[in-house]
DNA sequence: GTGTGACTAGCAGTCCGTG
DNA sequence: ACACGGACTGCTAGTCACA
């Protein structure tokens, strides 16, 4: 533990994990990428590297996202640990 | 709406909401700031600038930070909004 | 409608210190 | 035990053209 390869790792996960509940709420409310991008003023190609999980957010992008959805932070990441997990 | 100052006045929010919740987490684990960067592998002068909303973390540090405090990042998150709004 | 690589400016995060 | 500063490196925000 504590070594690069692990840390990098856990962190590809949780990038991962947070762009599928970012996919899977967004398809729940029904809107394409490039919508969302319009309702919380985010480029189009920055929504897809996030559902990728190739972007790692700070936390005003992800305020950003959930206001975007019409969801709490709260509830965008409720389900990130589990999903962290499912994937190891 | 939508423009900058308003958009920069909202985020200093966010930042600000976000330390009022880590410090209330920590206090509530009774841990120093530098005990709880040992245990997330954050720096001390980090954690701070973090508590006093000077300081806008990735999603991978948010998660560390949980980690560190043994709770999930929703629950750290969890009446984020509600802070907001309380210092508008 | 989405994936992707590349890009610049700016900030995340570290390490040194002070009071 | 904490606030705060300067200086530093690498990473992130935000965008573009193209597939």
């Amino acid at each position: 533990m504590g070594n690069y390869d692990s840390m990098e790792k856990s962190k590809a996960k949780t990038l991962k994990a947070l762009g599928f509940l970012i996919r899977q709420h967004r398809r729940a409310v029904g809107i394409s990428q490039e919508e969302l991008g319009l309702r919380c003023d985010l480029d189009r190609t920055y929504i897809s590297g996030l559902e990728r999980g190739v972007r790692n957010p700070s936390l005003t992008a992800i305020v950003a996202l959930a206001e975007g959805l019409g969801i709490t932070v709260s509830q965008l990441l409720d389900n990130l640990e589990i999903e962290i997990t499912r994937t190891e």
